[in-house]
DNA sequence: TGTTATGCATAAGAAAATTATGTATATATT
DNA sequence: AATATATACATAATTTTCTTATGCATAACA
């Protein structure tokens, strides 16, 4: 993951709502579609992707699926049902952050 | 810091936050404060701050003036002219990042 | 034919945190 | 009086998470 360090710990947050809303994807549509929601502001890259995908499926979040398309390999992941829970765990958490940090930003309208 | 791992990567730009809406703090106080803040939900740990204000410190973001108070002793902490910068730009960077987030977790509102 | 895009992977190193200690004084509790 | 909790700092060892660099392989484009 590239830029202003924030991203950091987000990424696994990230990928489990991606797939919660896709279904299932592969790692480099991962990269891309970050990239396009976020208009080129966060860059995924490899060497954080590819690890936290194989942690996430040891711990029995994700499934995999291999496919072949056009002669070249892809690993489709989803969510397994432990992941599913997991996730709605992680985006409440992920709202109470961004609360917490706006109401540390914007004080005023909130506390 | 404690807590989501989502908060790993936010400290620097809560210290900086912090510090130019109350002007000047003490390590100790900036626990309480962000406790107080996030209803008890961010616990900043003694491991992370003190290195990280000795960090921002030494790039120059920080000014210290040691204090005893009651005997005890405090180190209160205010922002340098180019930490005031510096502060604006890490919290225009952690707008866009909210921004980015919100749009990953509800996507039908932005994109 | 060489560069860019697609698609995976891992290893070395850096950065930022957690966890565990350590020191010391003040205050509250029993 | 003794003990626990709160205040206030600090650092060392370890872990987590990321960046950077590298590697392999195929497809598409110029």
């Amino acid at each position: 993951m590239k830029n202003s360090q924030l991203y950091k710990g987000s990424l696994n947050t990230i990928i489990l709502r991606l797939l919660e809303e896709q279904g299932r994807m592969y790692g480099y549509e991962i990269t891309q579609k970050v990239k396009e929601i976020t208009k080129g502001e966060l860059n995924i890259t490899e060497g954080a992707l590819y690890p936290a995908l194989h942690k996430l499926e040891a711990e029995g979040l994700l499934d995999v699926e291999v496919e072949k398309v056009d002669n070249r390999l892809r690993k489709y992941y989803k969510l397994t049902e432990k992941g599913t829970t997991e996730t709605i765990n992680r985006l409440a958490e992920l709202e109470e952050f961004i609360k917490n940090m706006q109401t540390i930003v914007n004080p005023k309208l909130s506390y």
